[in-house]
DNA sequence: CAGTATCCATTTCGATACTG
DNA sequence: CAGTATCGAAATGGATACTG
């Protein structure tokens, strides 16, 4: 807090959480790792009706990058028709705190924030 | 958790965290407020220094947006030549401990992300 | 100093069609 | 079923130059 003059850094050291931001809130991963936590291990399909406005093709990218950081289990069934079943994984579920901690500040804090845009877009 | 037939559900309600995400995490929102808090009330200019890689245009943009959410408080002194500061709100400041929460996830954690991808990588 | 304006490159997205 | 391929639209970002 005190008032050196300005040191350049590292834009990720600029903020030490940037990382776990790329991680964990990066386009649409949230929504996918609470379905798979409110529902638990289920089907492309499955994902895919729950989160209506997902196409397939951005749903497996984001599937993909979750599974490459081990926050969620692919399992493939090699059957005809194939089966492929998605879960969240331990990692994945450390993150259920968190998330809760997320959901305390937004009951809390949201109408403020939708308060403070109303009276911004009013003035000026 | 239990297996219900997957019911549609609004894109948003599918994640109720998910308005909170786009106004704390959307892009470097988290460099700027991170910057303001351990470096207090600063100018645009220092902003720009401390945050090496962001460009004038962008920061005004994320600044606005986050001026308008309530997070930070702009203050314009009307001299020659203008000088403006920055500094985080109260409704700021609150998203400290949530953070903190982060950054312990990050220790714990980023290790095992790192070493998933390693995994993941190798194989295939 | 604290931004704006402009232009352009890159990324991301959605829609659609197709396949093992 | 669980994706992949392809295309084009759109949002976003960066570089640069300029201004009250």
């Amino acid at each position: 807090m005190a008032a050196k003059t300005a040191e350049p850094v590292a834009p990720e050291q600029a903020c030490p959480i940037a990382p776990v931001v790329d991680i964990v809130f990066s386009r649409w991963t949230t929504p996918i790792l609470w379905t798979l936590h409110e529902y638990g291990r289920q089907r492309f399909g499955e994902l895919e009706r729950r989160i209506t406005t997902i196409t397939p093709k951005v749903l497996t990218q984001r599937l993909r990058q979750l599974e490459r950081d081990g926050l969620v289990v692919r399992t493939y069934h090699p059957e005809v028709p194939p089966r492929v079943e998605y879960e969240i994984s331990d990692l994945g579920r450390s993150l259920a705190p968190l998330f809760a901690h997320l959901s305390e500040w937004a009951a809390a804090n949201l109408p403020k924030v939708e308060q403070a845009r109303r009276t911004y877009d009013a003035r000026s």
